[in-house]
DNA sequence: CATGAATGAGTATTCATTCAT
DNA sequence: CATGAATGAATACTCATTCAT
């Protein structure tokens, strides 16, 4: 389960702003950009900025709970793949086609140097992203015992892959984007398959390759 | 070639400093994103604030002359590999590891929904993305008269993917990130393969698709 | 009435600011004229430049506030020599001489070309000064059926009388102006008179005159 | 004559340019007020900034010449209006319908409290003003000797008077305010005439209350 | 607790003045 | 001499954060 609980159990109502700011950031940070005004994001989740304060000290503090969530999400989806997926590759496939839905919440949070900084060193944070990376290098290796994905690539190699395609190719339009999205996957899955034998430059990447 | 000059010429130290100051954006654009005091800018140009202002009206106009300068290098990249390379297939190649070099240079300026529309209906940008969008779809026509290129891709999709290798993946080090891309790069390259042929969804994206 | 209320109801903390802020306003911009530092207007309210700004989002705004204070102020008093004095001559009277109260707080609001295009357009300030010059030919009016004033004047002649009279002379000291400018008032008075019969050029001046 | 030469003679272009910068500047202080960037005052002038500088050490130095000048101006007027007239009365009238030309050039130099501190002292402009001041109190005793104005004023109520007029009334049309100043100044006329005696309070302005 | 007012440091931008061409 | 480029101090305005209501 992705959501993050902070340590001392929150009153009903104060739980319920906790989520509402966090949403709220979400669509903020992706529509604006990470230095939207703390008051604009206020706003948008219905609460005075005082109250935004309260439940996180500071921006950074907002940016690495909106951050948390966020791999907690996909987290949760990678791992339905996983479960649901008869095969590995199935299960990759739908994976790397992730994208779509969380390119929006994700992008802004992980975009700038500075946001980086702030997320980095965060406990809560930093071992969401390791389960991850060990969900992929096994979905990876286990198509590769399928056959059906080529034996020079890692868990790390389709980290990074998904990871560019959260970006927002922004001379697209909006369905634009998510039609060349998928094509872009495909060419992609395409390069992944065992067929597709033209040496790989390096050794595969994996988990310990993307850590930080 | 890339560079672009203003409508009446220069004096000769006016112009040195104009260089300065958008070599110096670039850089720190790059490295400190595109809401970086203009004071710092200066800085880096060596210059007063007082003589970036005089060059460019204001930020805006900054970001839109370090966009139509990094269109221009790249436009100048993807003739030579053209000229130069042997087939299509390998100015294909070359031009999808230019994402290495122009990342830091390009990244920043397209990265944020503000700078999009700074950028947008700048005369010089549009006619500079024309013109690249195609050469791109020159290249992958030729290649796929060579029998190289899979048939159902179009310079759109050539563009798309290069675009998202632009990216700077931040959980990665420096010398991780060029490696890592360079991997990517081949597995997207495999999968443009005339003998990758899982079909794609949709139709091949060309130069209209991608203007904006 | 003259005080101008905002749409909704400030705390009560925060009308007190406001008002302060606009009591600074009349004063710093009668001595500095109206390009003062905003900051000087905040400290001379006692309260930070932000306290300002959320007040007045800007300069204009906070011009067009004092603005409206004044005309209101004048109005105020422009009632009261109505309604307190017994013939329409001494309030005509009472009301030309209304200048000296009012110069200082007056004068720069109205002053520059600038000015004028702020405060034009704003709703309530169109609205006081339409009922101010109604007041004046009312007045007028009063007084040429007691035959006290001349027939050919009307209440916009008295009105640009008066603003005339709104100027600072910057020739004469402190006292000297509120001599001098007593001594002119007279001298118009004597000019208004029913019994100063050589004829004006023109038409008489009304309310519909003066509109802007 | 009411020109004003510097101390050394200037080369025949040099003060060329000087003419045209004073000339700039009265149009632009008018249209813009006293804050106008020198280099709106260089621009219309036809020259650079830095001939500006060279012609006039400082915003100062400009400010104080081109009332200077215009004070000239007004002096050669008044001389010509007494030399003319064949009456008191007639040049008085003529001197105060002086208004309407004179407001557009005069008006901002002496409008603002700062305006008047970099005036001040300024030896020429004393002198000038001493002058002019002596030539309207000539006028008045003249048409008093006729029997034309009343005996209680003098030329300085005729100097405050006239500076009155000189304030542009911003609530008019540009023609509106041509006719209501002629509309004023008939009747203040009115009231400074031998027959129009309720008498005034204190006693005569002369040019030594005006002095500053 | 929630709210939104107050504060003031941080930045963009302008413009007087100086100085190299 | 004339020009217009360079400089940086001055000022408007914004926004993170704190605190009174």
């Amino acid at each position: 389960m992705g959501t993050v609980e902070p340590a001392t159990r929150l009153r009903a109502d104060a739980q319920r702003n906790r989520d509402l700011i966090i949403s709220a950031a979400k669509t903020v940070f992706a529509s604006r950009g990470p230095d939207v005004p703390m008051e604009e994001i206020a706003k948008e989740s219905g609460v005075g900025v005082g109250t935004l304060y309260r439940r996180f000290p500071d921006r950074d503090a907002l940016i690495r709970a909106v951050a948390a969530d966020n791999l907690g999400q996909i987290l949760d989806k990678v791992r339905a793949a996983m479960a649901e997926e008869p095969t590995g590759w199935d299960a990759l496939a739908r994976i790397m086609r992730l994208s779509t839905d969380l390119r929006l919440s994700v992008a802004l949070t992980a975009s700038s140097e500075r946001s980086l900084e702030i997320i980095r060193g965060d406990e809560k944070i930093t071992e969401l992203r390791r389960t991850l990376m060990g969900a992929l290098d096994e979905v990876v290796t286990l198509a590769q015992r399928e056959k059906t994905v080529r034996q020079d690539v890692g868990g790390g190699d389709v980290a990074v892959l998904c990871s560019l395609l959260l970006q927002k190719v922004r001379s697209l339009s909006e369905e634009g984007l998510e039609f060349a999205t998928e094509r872009c996957v495909a060419i992609m899955l395409d390069g992944l398959r065992a067929s597709a034998s033209n040496p790989l430059p390096g050794r595969p990447l994996t988990k310990n390759d993307v850590k930080h």
